[in-house]
DNA sequence: GACATTCTCTGACCTTAGTCAGACAACTGG
DNA sequence: CCAGTTGTCTGACTAAGGTCAGAGAATGTC
């Protein structure tokens, strides 16, 4: 289907969504409290969290959030502790008082999650489950975000990690890293804070760039993030001021070669001395 | 399905929804203007709209929307007129400036569904669009709003229209309404301004209520409406103080008998003397 | 050990989004 | 033609939801 036809329902559905589920949405979980008050409550959850992540998570203002907090803290509903690793950060935990509301919300959700499904006959009900859940899935997908970041930073250590130990799970005799090598400019996908993709444009020559440990997380195959880390990885090449990017590969990697071949990636003549590459591509930057 | 199990996904769904979609709504309509107001203005459309129209559509306070008017007013952005009809009612018509704006929201509003849309596969935008396309009708069929209503509103009279006229088409012999009467409590459910199912309950006498010219929109069977609205009057004839229903009905009306014997009723004798009348049903009322 | 950075918090400030009561004009039914 | 209703508008008010600059402590880096 081409992306015209799609906008269409898209957007019939974004507006049959705000004005319903979002309006009921409100009124069930804005009582007493206001609604980003009670979704603060709802985010922190039963096991706590670090003042950090729910910035990041939600993001919000840093100055704003502590002034939800101290609503929630006013409240008797949540206490601050200094992180006992540093300093500097705080987590919240809820209070008993806290737990009985987070509970309350919780409930609260099933109840307007019941409004809407409990009409529904269980035919329409399973429609509906299974329409969401594609839904689901796929506006995940779409909405991932990428970022620049420097390869010692956590994110990218873990994505990193994630990368090396896939390839040794999938290379015949294993996979060694070796030394930890960090040059180049590296992009992270994440979704709800969690690395989903990685990879990175490393200089080889004014020219040139190499596309360096292009890795996909297992939960988010076949959902289009290769492909758009790749294009995404392209530009990044050409704001460096390069003309072409080249990239190695192995061979049991046969889902990345499709994906480079699909992408207008032509074999190449082995360029490097990676022990581990077997086949070996460029692409001209238009 | 049971609902325990669909409200999961749900509740998943609207989580996902709401943190990415509904901020990138934000962010692509909010330029310049409140988000309100962009919507407002959208909702006025290309074509104008009656005041009366567009609070009813979107459920605002009267002094609430008068003020959002005129702030697009003031930019110019749109005229109001009486009503030639009705000096009490004004008119809103988006201006040149308004309709620039206007196609500049709608542009917006296919960016934003294009950047969800885009990143995926052709196949994976398919299936994105009829999951879309399915929660829409689900949603829509499961918010509808369900009003008291005398019989001689304007939307009652609507829906009885429909109703006779569907009779008529389905009767072999026609159907002829006769003096229109309005005794009874009525009920009309609507979604977008637009009735999409009706019904009544005309006291008989202190025990029983009878069931009165049951309809739902062409478009909108097989989405539990009719069950919903059968419901919703046993729970007012309830509330009207009778411990049992009754209703009569045309043997030609196969999925209204159906429905009928579903929730609960059973076949009685012939209690009235409509012509048209083949099958006599009751239910108590617990 | 100095310097830059990170994290939380505070004060000052602002817009958005709404509610409520009542004024006033236009219409409707008897 | 009069009493009640409907539709719009105004004034007065409130809560929600932010933004921005900077202070001050804790930490990391050289």
């Amino acid at each position: 289907m081409s992306v015209a036809a799609s906008t269409d329902t898209l957007r019939r559905f974004n507006r049959t969504y705000t004005q319903r589920i979002g309006a009921l949405d409100e009124s069930f979980l804005g009582t007493g409290r206001p609604l980003g008050v009670s979704r603060l409550l709802f985010e922190i959850g039963l096991d706590g969290s670090g003042v950090r992540e729910l910035r990041e998570r939600l993001d919000l203002d840093s100055g704003y959030l502590t002034r939800l907090l101290r609503r929630l803290t006013d409240d008797g509903l949540v206490d601050l502790h200094p992180d006992p690793a540093d300093g500097r950060r705080r987590v919240v935990v809820l209070t008993d008082a806290g737990r009985t509301a987070w509970r309350e919300l919780e409930d609260r959700s099933e109840a307007l999650a019941r409004t809407l499904v409990e009409p529904l006959t269980p035919r329409q009900r399973d429609r509906l489950v299974a329409a969401l859940h594609t839904a689901d899935l796929l506006v995940r997908a779409a909405t991932v975000r990428l970022r620049e970041v420097p390869p010692t930073e956590p994110m990218a250590r873990q994505a990193t990690a994630h990368y090396f130990a896939e390839l040794d799970r999938r290379f015949p005799d294993g996979f060694d890293p070796g030394e930890p090598d960090h040059a180049g400019t590296f992009v992270v996908a994440t979704s709800d804070g969690v690395p989903v993709a990685y990879g990175g444009v490393r200089p080889i020559d004014d020219e040139t760039g190499e596309i360096k440990r292009m890795w996909v997380h297992d939960d988010w195959r076949g959902a289009g993030l290769g492909s758009r880390m790749l294009r995404h990885l392209e530009d990044l090449a050409r704001r460096l001021g390069h003309t072409r990017v080249v990239l190695d590969t192995n061979g049991t990697l046969l889902e990345a070669i499709a994906m480079y071949e699909r992408a207008g990636y032509a074999h190449i003549e082995r360029y490097n001395d990676n022990p581990y590459a077997e086949a070996w591509f460029e692409k001209p930057l238009s």
